[in-house]
DNA sequence: TTGTAAGCGTTATCAT
DNA sequence: ATGATAACGCTTACAA
């Protein structure tokens, strides 16, 4: 077989100029009927069916591709339900825009040339949990003129962001809890970086997260509690919440009577941490999430949270990247979070006096 | 600002050709340090921050990403414990080939011009539960000369194809269902095709099928239960399977005294329904699903099923593509289901005789 | 180690 | 309604 038939070789042999086939497949100019038939048989009898997209996206300067980054593999991207909603709601808002989503990876292995933002032929990109590892590919992406768009992250003040009042929402649970009376509690908090530390957190590693969603929620609940055990997880996971709820459960003694977890999966893993130590739920630990989705294997509770807008949040940035596209301004948007009481959560147990 | 600097504007204020210029950035050949640092330094002082890849693209003649078409829309995608395994693996095995992944609709609304499997700059495809309506686009990529395969579909005998035995599993579990004496069966499937329609299959619906997984799974399933009452649902979703259990145990006196349904999500809907309706499973209904997922809401029910390779079925195809990119054949493979017996099927109740 | 030159396949512009 | 032509920005033989 000889080499790929080109919209030259039919036009040549449709006896029309090429930017006559062009028009033909493309349907921006008007063409006469005979002329469209002839362009078109010819062009099924030489196998041609339309133009390269990559000399076309060349040649116009768009792809049609929005890069989604993600900070995680995607394998744990998909496996949380927030990422999910989210990606729904931009994927929704992207469509109308006509491009595709590529999906990206922050960190691609070192050996590995897959795409990144920077290699790839992409229209714009939409970072979802940016951190601070991103930025300078980041500034590769902007300095190409790309329109780009941060969902909870934070990539300078003249990106767009999609984000929540976390720390708001953070400091209400925490308001209820203390509310119930407790003042032995703990937190179990989402990844402070990249690096999958898990357990107690000193306060100098405290000062240096670099995950905003994690230093908001932290500080929304530290503004309640200062003093509150802190324990950070290495991802939002039922099993994560299961380690560092073990971890909180073990001594009898030091062991808080209200857990605050930053996931709703995490809280369910210390729910059943707590179930495992013979303790129950809320009479004996309180435990409230955040995010407000519907976790597996929690039987009959219902966990006190703050519910967030994870479809809406894609959404928005989705038409953020159309907006920019086509040459707008677009704005940060802040999302509320709605604070929900479940039945994990209940009054402060009385503590018995050591005799 | 004027335009953005080109490869051609660093090489000529560095005082280099282009092809050297070039050649510093992707490193393909030997550079001078000096030479290197000069152009690194012109460059940065341009602000070029390296090759358009739209350009690099065309003239490589390849893109480094690879589509993966989807049936149904991302969301209801996302939704499907099976479907997100699946790309979990696929991502992967594409990581490895150093391909992005361009997250594609078969069938995007009319009017929207987002980027198809026909105009999408990809270097392969990768179909998931292709039907009948795809082919034609896929007749498309195939011609433009991409690898394409596909996973739990159909697209022709020369396409690899990563598969299930289907017909088999579904023939065990109602082999399974018939040992324990039940003969009033019901069938509840995934949709015949994309037109979501939902209840009872006339003979000639059934024959009409179009997508493969779910007439494969039901002629498995009728080559042991030939008389089977056969409900179709609209999707693979627990309300889904809630509605169909619902219509199943409205009558008493004609209701099934076990429910095979064609996935863990319809199982744990009907499971539902019955308790709903005041039966008890496996006591007064069996009921068993397909795939093997961890579903949410079954309590202490562990459900009888067919265990599916999920996760391996997306990695196949993904080394697939990888070796048809290189030139090489790959071969159609097809995985094996493991059946498991939970604790949601059981004998068949002695009926009442009608005195 | 560096330079020359020839495309990659398309489409936008401007005539005709 | 159609045609001629010039980019789009890069890479890679091949030559020096």
């Amino acid at each position: 077989m000889r080499r790929r038939a080109t919209i030259a070789d039919v036009a040549r042999a449709a006896g029309v100029s090429p930017s006559t086939a062009s028009v033909v497949f493309s349907g921006k100019a008007p063409v006469a009927d005979a002329t469209r038939e002839r362009v078109l048989a010819v062009a099924a009898g030489l196998g041609y069916t339309g133009p390269d997209p990559r000399a076309a996206s060349l040649r116009r300067g768009r792809s049609g591709i929005v890069a989604v980054a993600l900070e995680e593999h995607l394998r744990t991207a998909f496996l949380d339900p927030i990422k999910t909603a989210t990606m729904d709601g931009l994927t929704d808002g992207l469509a109308e825009l006509g491009a595709g989503v590529l999906l990206l990876r922050d960190d691609p292995e070192a050996g590995s040339d897959a795409p990144t933002l920077a290699t790839a032929p992409i229209d714009a990109a939409v970072l979802i949990g940016c951190s601070g590892r991103m930025r300078e590919t980041l500034q590769a992406v902007r300095s190409r003129g790309l329109p780009v768009v941060v969902i909870e992250g934070d990539a300078g003040d003249d990106v767009p962001r999609m984000e929540l009042d976390n720390g708001e929402a953070a400091a209400q649970i925490a308001h209820h809890v203390r509310a119930l009376g407790h003042r032995d509690i703990a937190v179990v908090t989402l990844p402070f970086d990249g690096a999958k530390v898990r357990g107690d957190a000193t306060p100098e590693r405290i000062a240096s997260i670099t995950t905003p969603v994690t230093s908001a929620r932290l500080e929304g609940t530290l503004s309640v509690f200062p003093d509150a055990r802190v324990v950070s997880a290495a991802s939002s996971l039922i099993d994560e919440g299961l380690i560092a709820g073990r971890m909180l459960f073990a001594d009898p003694l030091t062991r808080p009577t209200a857990v605050i977890a930053q996931s709703d999966l995490l809280a369910a893993g210390v729910i059943r941490a707590a179930e495992e130590a013979g303790l129950r739920v809320p009479e004996d630990v309180s435990v409230a999430g955040f995010d407000g989705i519907a976790v597996d294997g929690l039987g009959e509770h219902v966990l006190t949270t703050a519910v967030q807008p994870a479809v809406e949040k894609g959404r928005a940035a989705g038409d953020a990247v159309a907006r920019m596209l086509a040459g707008e301004q677009a704005a940060s948007i802040r999302f509320t979070c709605t604070f929900r009481e479940g039945t994990t959560t209940g009054p402060a147990p009385v503590r018995q006096p050591l005799s």
